[in-house]
This record gives C-alpha cells, structure tokens and sequence, in this order.
DNA sequence: CGCTAATTTGAGCATTGTCAAGTGCTGTGG
DNA sequence: CCACAGCACTTGACAATGCTCAAATTAGCG
C-alpha cells in the first residue's frame, strides 16, 4: 500500500476538516489533527490500513497491546468479560475514534466491530517514537484522555442514578449527536447495535431496553426504521429524561 | 512558605519513595515522580500548600478550573451533581492522587475531603509551562490518566454487572489494596466515607450498603471496629465477591 | 453523661430481571 | 422475484432484587 493513501485514509476517516464541530466542541477528531503534512507522511510509513467485517474482532481482551487503531470506518464496541461470563460493553466508538491504546502489556478489553468498516493499525513502539518525535501528539493523546475519562464519568453517573428509560433516552441521544459529529445526514439515525449490546452497555437486560424503546415509540418520541435505523421526533423529551432534569427539579 | 518545604510535601505526600508498589504496580503514586531535583525546585516555587477540614470542598462543580491540586494527606471524594438535584460520588482520591486536571474550562465535578487533610495546589498556567519545560511530565500525567480511565471502566463493569453485595464486596477490598499502597501498616483499615458516600458511590442506597456490611459481618468475612474501622478477616471471600469471580463460574 | 449523627434493621413495594411465547425484519436460495 | 429460515425484536406474566419509609440502636463528641 502506498503510504500516502494510508496518510489521505487517516485523515479522511479522521474528519480533519478544518471546522469546529457544533456538537462535541472539538476543532476535529481523531488522531493525527494537529500533525503538519511532513510528520502525517512520516507517520503514514508505518501505519496499515485493515477492512473488517460485521462483528469480527479488531482486538480480543488479553491480546498483548501491540498496536493502537483507528476506526476510520464504521462502528465498533468495547467489550469486557468477567470471570465467570458476565459480559459488559464499556463502550462505542465510531468513525475517528481510536482504539486500544493503552500504557499496559495487555489489552484490557476486545473490540468488535457493529458494521463493516476499516481502521488504521499503528505500531505501539512507532507510536512511542513519534510521541518523541513530535510532542504535540502526545499532548493529543492526554486530551483525548481526559475527555474519555469525562465521558466515563458521566456513564457511570448514568448507571448509578439513571433508570432503564433514563438511560436508555441518554443512549439514543448521545448516539445522535456522535453521528451529527460525523457529518451525518438526514433525520434517521444508524443503530447497529442490538438490544443486547445496549443492554450490556447500559446495565440492563435486552428486554428492558426494549420496552423502552416502545415506550418511547408510543409516546410518539421516535420512529423505528427497520431494526438499524432510528429517527428521534421529539429530542427535548428525550434530552430532558437523559439528563437527569427529570420532572421533580424544583 | 518557603518553596523547598513545599516541594518536600509533594515528594512526601506522593510517597515517591524508590519501591515498586506491589498493590497498584506502579513505580509510584504521584505527579513529581519523574522529575529531578532542580525540576522539583523549580516546580515548587509555583506550589502552595492548603489545610482543609472534614467535608471542606477542595473545589466546586462548575469552578473555573485554574488550579491543579495533589491531595498530600487525607481522604477525598469527588462528587456530581445533576439538574434534578440527584448526586453521585464518581470516586474517592488518597495521599498522592491529583484533583482537578482537566482541559475544560470548569471542574465538571466537586472534590470534598472526607478527612482532615492536605493538598498542594499548582496554577494550571503554570503546569502547561512545566509540560513543555518538562515533557516527561506531560507522559506522567497521560500514563496516569490511562490508569484512572481503567478504573472507570473496572467501575463501570461494577455497576452495572455487579449485585450489591458484589459491589460492596468489591469497594472494601480496593479501599484495603488503596491503602496498602500507601504504607498501611496493620489490619483494621480507615473508613471514612459514610454508608451514604459509599451508597452514592455504587449506586445503591444507605440502607443496602448497610445490609451488605452486615451480611459479611454476620458471615465473619469483616469486623467493624467502631464506625470509621473496619478489618477484613476472610479477604478471599470479598475477593471471590468482587472479581466477578462467582459461584457460578464453569 | 447527654446530644447528635451514623448506622442498623424491619416491612411493604416498585422497578427491573427472568422465562416464555409470538411477531416481523432481512437476507439467502430457489 | 418470492418463499423461507434465522435472528432480532416485542410483549406478557411472574419473581426477585433493591428502594422507600419508619423506628430503634450505637458510636462519637463535647
């Protein structure tokens, strides 16, 4: 592969458009934004571009952490099992998002893809020459760091006090606006995820989220598209039930 | 304040001794760990060391984010607040642990001491200074952001996987493992987050977390030594609780 | 020693999980 | 292009975990 396609795959999957997004507040997402076209060629060299097919693995937990990823295409989950089987979905990345990077000798979770898509897999020792080499992305990193850890944050704040249709109305609007991040078009909305894959993502059981999700629909809140596509008609309602401005604020 | 005295207090209050910890795996708890002596220095001449008292906030939700603080001495939680006036405690921070770094512009959560304690505090200007002075310091702050968000993620699975008793199984041991780390000589361990703080942490009420207590103590897995005391007799049990290790396992 | 706050414990109830059966997409093969 | 098979989803009935409200008990502190 020549790598200057990789750079052009990088950046477009990157969203490095030079516009602020209105949603998440970030100047573009993704990895490699702050990097000039020389260090972008420079990185290029060592990075390969993958395809992935519908819920095949981009990682598995426990695989040692060899690389870092970038989704540049599509949809992914992070999974983690315990123990005994119980398994949860930390979390879902989408176009631009980075996967896998971790300080520790093992990843701590698999990632799966929802869709079909393609991401960028980095060596973890270029990645920690190019830190040297160019300290601006490090400092990428550390605030893509932080932000997750907001994000986490606020999840867990969602598991702890949030009931199901709480949850599962913050869910559906969060998913909202990281497609609209992504210069997404049109009222209808990707869902790639299953039931279940909210439901382990959220806390609660399949059925659950279901009857949310009805509950929603008949309330006229939103419109189902077939199994992978929502349209949300009345978003303040579900903004107002997801973020915990419930109906007995003073 | 003389700045040696205060440079000495983050080294102290870090625990930035030569040994591994065997607990947390880490060469050291802390921010300053990495520097040398003369970046020590140069960086304590910006610090300034605070005295605070039982449930005195460190910094508000909300608070312009110009400082960083490291907790010395003493325990703190960290706690959000939704519109509807629901309150969580997303974690609680020990001797050595950083408050308050974020790239946004305001603390998106309080911090309150749950002790009588110390923190050291820092303009954040000041830090971005020592970032490009110093870029070990920036890699120090990025591993340690990668470690918290793991422990977000271990949190997540909790809560949203876990039973009560499960959860609470699990808060006793890491609050043990937390304070091992930190030189803990003896069996009975500080409790000092009330059963509320603990509640509000996993997401379950006062009177579960009790009843959890209870159920061990009943079982002779713990014993309660007055209400800020407690020593795990049978930590295998609590372990076997809280990995999600379960009787279930295969 | 007495006051206050934290904790423990109990009883009833609500939300969510479990189990089960039925419906409707979606994609594949004829 | 259509029929069928498989999977995802929906819905219902019942059970259980954890919450709410209430009262009693204990620890800590002056």
């Amino acid at each position: 592969m020549n790598p200057l396609d990789s750079t052009r795959a990088l950046m477009d999957g990157l969203g490095t458009g030079a516009d602020v997004c209105l949603k998440c507040g970030s100047r573009s997402i993704g990895l490699c934004a702050p990097l000039d076209m020389a260090a972008l060629d420079d990185m290029a060299g060592e990075s390969e571009r993958h395809t992935l097919d519908v819920r095949e693995a981009v990682f598995h937990q426990g695989d040692p952490a060899r690389h870092v990823y970038t989704l540049t295409e599509g949809m992914a989950r992070l999974t983690r099992v315990l123990p005994d089987g119980r398994q949860s979905v930390i979390g879902f990345r989408f176009a631009g998002d980075i996967l896998g990077f971790t300080p520790a000798a093992e990843h701590a979770f698999g990632a799966e893809m929802l869709t079909r898509g393609t991401v960028c897999r980095l060596d973890r020792r270029r990645l920690e020459q190019m830190f040297r080499r160019y300290p601006v992305l490090e400092r990428r990193f550390l605030d893509l760091c932080m932000k997750e850890l907001a994000a986490s944050q606020d999840h867990i704040l969602a598991l702890g006090r949030f009931s199901a249709e709480e949850r599962v109305a913050a869910f559906l609007v969060s998913l909202a606006e990281a497609q609209e991040c992504r210069n997404h078009v049109g009222p209808v909305f990707d869902l790639p995820a299953t039931r279940a894959d909210i439901g382990e993502f959220l806390g609660l059981t399949l059925e659950t989220v279901s009857r949310a999700i009805s509950a929603f629909r008949k309330r006229g809140w939103i419109r189902l598209h077939g199994h992978s596509g929502i349209e949300l008609i009345d978003r303040a309602a579900l903004i107002g039930l997801g973020n915990g401005d419930g109906a007995d604020a003073a």
